[in-house]
DNA sequence: CGTTAGATCTCCT
DNA sequence: GGAGATCTAACGT
């Protein structure tokens, strides 16, 4: 597998859990503008918090379609939120990206934010799709576009897991994922071991 | 530091 | 009518 450009098709046709931690650690993107994948969560049909869960309808229809591509879909009328669709066995299964730690673009990313603070680009699967510049007119596109790179860790990476976030459904369900210590996530990964006293949960 | 309200699209009941 | 895979600014502590 080569590790410069994105990969074919069949890297997706993965479960969505798997996919979700595969693509932490890989960078991301569009028109040259992007960073390292830090955060992602897996959504599945068969599963009560997936927009795919009761079926097909307009608005997620790409997840119904071809894996590699995208599903843009609005989140609470107002962002946009970005996921790669995966898993041919099983139509309706994607992975969303919720965070990328910018690497790449940065100044056309702080244009389309409205802020500089790195830590407050792609901190968020909204904030992460204005960043990026994806909005409706991207929804079912070909990760295999020119416009698109995932380029693959040289090396596995520390991938944390935990619960998903912002959902009401499935809620324990550990399908998110992240690298580990990185500073640039959507919030803080829920810390497994037991509380230290003091310290809040951190470290 | 914490909580809260409001922005307003898509789908479900 | 109401909830939701969210974000921001405004407040209270």
């Amino acid at each position: 597998m080569p590790n410069d450009a994105t990969p074919p098709d069949l890297f997706f046709a993965v479960d969505a859990v798997t996919l979700a931690r595969r693509l932490v650690g890989a960078s991301f993107t569009v028109d040259g503008a992007g960073g390292v994948i830090v955060e992602t969560e897996a959504y599945r049909r068969d599963d009560a918090a997936s927009h795919s869960f009761r079926g097909a309808t307009p608005r997620n229809r790409a997840m119904f379609g071809p894996v590699g591509h995208l599903y843009v879909y609005r989140s609470y009328g107002i962002h946009w939120c970005v996921n790669i669709v995966c898993d041919a066995s099983e139509a309706g299964s994607a992975v969303l990206l919720r965070a990328i730690e910018p690497t790449q673009g940065l100044e056309a990313m702080a244009r389309r934010r409205g802020l500089a603070d790195p830590r407050l680009l792609c901190a968020g699967p909204g904030r992460l799709a204005q960043a990026l510049g994806l909005d409706e007119s991207d929804d079912g596109a070909a990760l295999a576009g020119p416009r698109f790179r995932i380029a693959l860790p040289a090396y596995a990476p520390g991938v944390v897991a935990g619960p998903r976030i912002g959902i009401t459904k499935d809620v324990e369900r550990p399908w998110r994922f992240a690298l580990a210590g990185s500073r640039f996530l959507s919030k803080p990964m829920r810390i497994a071991t037991a509380k230290v006293a003091g310290t809040n949960g951190r470290v």
